[in-house]
DNA sequence: GCCTATAAATGGAACGTTCCAATAAATCAA
DNA sequence: TTGATTTATTGGAACGTTCCATTTATAGGC
């Protein structure tokens, strides 16, 4: 089985008698070979089960098809959704990404992207896990490939990033809260070695502001942006004096481990205590209350990642805008009924 | 920004004011080397911003060390967690692997598999796409990349295949399902062009017969491995003039959506109707009611079939043994209280 | 029939590495 | 000292492609 020495381009030249790169041009689909003479060179290449090597071509083309998409967590169904949105469109555009899984660890995001660049990709989408260094892209940059971020940025960088308007969403959930008569709201998860958190925070707190809720009646736990992380937030919150009645979570994990360690108390999310989660994961739908989540389009925002970086790799440039997609509550169950003591008012007010 | 021309190794050789050769060598971190002139070299490295052209290596060692990983379905986190066992393997092994979806179609599978040959992988580790062509390897194996199968495999292929014990996992769920007093039994979701689905349906059966439950107690409904899915089967089943009490899913997304179905016409998963999954993912845990499912092993199958690619890329070989995983039940809620009565009556008759 | 224009096919020099064989320098035995 | 041995370093020929500049074949115009 152990296949006599790989058939190159040559190989099969001299099987169809023609030249090596008669052979090339045919490979690259190249108009100027007579059909019959290409059709014997497939034939060649089929019979002699020949295989492109692409390493070889990319030394001289200095122009590689592959795409790098790293990822800070796999097991996270919304990073997978982000990741089958990107694929589609690279599918259109003949393109295979290869994703790598960093599992939200700084050093394995190194070695990631050191073997990703060696390989020669021609750009990277890249969720960066938390805790990267400010200067883990610089040499990246320096080298001229182009980089977006997805979902999540770096403090201080240059680079383009593609994310939900995470303010906004924040913003329109705490109102929700709000509007449902909560008045001591807690927000839970995540941590603030994050952008995206402050982002969220600063949403929670900026609605807390406009609709008068005192700063001693907010409640902030950090985080696992996990269940078990999020079990954790709720115990932390109702073992404090002044235990809060609704929460916005970092994201819908926290929220389903919020929900968890609700029932495990005997209570029931959405009469007892109001819960509202970020992303709005497939899963938060079917959940048993189903979740009140921040809506974000995530397919569409990795359709989004994957076409400014085909118009980044196309204008051969390392700058583009970012893109801030737009979000909306989903309203469910886990906040409890519409009260229709409360009245009209408050719809979206403000 | 736009990088002067890429460097090379030789560029750091004249910078480090040494031959290409001895920069290839401390690359290699060769011990040939005095130390000073390594670290010579490495400062030269580091000022250049050099990056290595795994490329070019391949072209003269023929020995990449990129190793693929295609995969039927991300977005389902029971293949995600699959692919975080085997990361954990190739990165103590110090090798990053590929990670490709193919989104269950095999025109998306032979893409990517030519894709990631032509790029010269090492091995391949595969969960075949549903409808996966019978010839669809033979290119590969006859290139000599070794190949191994990862929770699925095919009919009459000669590659390596690392499963879990579907028929005993079935047996032992359904034999359960039995022994809390059910009778007429369900095999909900997959489809037969699916050689898993010929194991878990096989030992549904086999356990039927070993308790004497007729043929005519039987329903068997096919359907697509989803909650949607999961659902569909349902009404077909309960549709059917002689309904069941009980059903065992093909895997837990299945399970799901009967859950939500059952729900939605008022009944209870537990009280009302058994429901048994396959695989055990995370959520099944958490999910109310917890639902009882044949826990696979599956971060454990993933660490296996990385060892086994290992082994057979160091020993040059195409060929392995097959591993069967052992699996056990996690009885959870989904089946309802255990019925002390037992013994008499069969409970549920009706 | 000859010249020119067009179409089709080709040889050879890159591309950035590795690795063998060879050289140069340092050490040692006598 | 001299030759043998060991330790560091180096040039050059590959590896499998692409692409430019040529060559060769075919057709057209007169």
């Amino acid at each position: 089985m152990a296949s006599r020495a790989k058939a190159t381009i040559l190989d099969i030249a001299r099987e169809a008698g023609v030249s090596k790169s008669t052979v090339s041009l045919v490979l690259q689909g190249s108009g100027l070979i007579r059909p019959e003479t290409a059709t014997k060179v497939r034939k060649a290449i089929e019979d002699v089960g020949y295989v492109y090597n692409r390493g070889a071509a990319n030394l001289r083309k200095a122009h590689s098809n592959v795409i790098g998409m790293v990822i800070n967590d796999l097991t996270n169904p919304f990073f997978a959704e982000l990741a089958v949105g990107m694929e589609r469109v690279f599918q259109a555009a003949g393109i295979v990404p290869f994703i790598a899984n960093t599992a939200e660890n700084p050093v394995r995001q190194e070695e990631v992207l050191k073997s990703l660049m060696e390989q020669g990709v021609a750009g990277l989408i890249v969720s960066p896990a938390r805790g990267t260094t400010p200067g883990a892209f610089r040499r990246i940059e320096a080298a001229g490939v182009p980089v977006v971020f997805a979902m999540r940025r770096l403090p201080e960088s240059r680079i383009p990033a593609i994310a939900p308007d995470n303010h906004r969403g924040a913003f329109l959930a705490t109102q929700h809260l709000i509007a449902k008569g909560h008045r001591r709201l807690a927000f839970f998860g995540g941590s603030s070695d994050l952008v995206v958190y402050h982002d969220r925070l600063g949403g929670f707190l900026e609605a807390c502001e406009t609709h008068g809720i005192p700063a001693a009646d907010r409640t902030i736990v950090e985080g696992e942006t996990s269940r078990k992380g999020g079990m954790a937030c709720l115990e932390t919150a109702l073992a404090s004096p002044l235990s809060p009645t609704a929460a916005l979570c970092f994201n819908d994990a926290v929220a389903f481990g919020v929900m968890l360690a609700l029932r495990k108390r005997g209570l029931e999310a959405g009469t007892d205590f109001a819960v509202v989660g970020f992303d709005d994961v497939a899963e938060a739908e079917h959940y048993i209350p189903a979740l009140t989540s921040v809506a974000v389009d995530t397919a569409g925002l990795g359709e989004r990642a994957a076409h400014v970086m085909l118009k980044m790799i196309q204008s051969r440039t390392t700058r583009a805008e970012d893109h801030i997609g737009a979000v909306n509550l989903a309203v469910r169950e886990s906040c409890g009924p519409d009260r229709n003591a409360r009245g009209a008012g408050m719809g979206d007010a403000a």
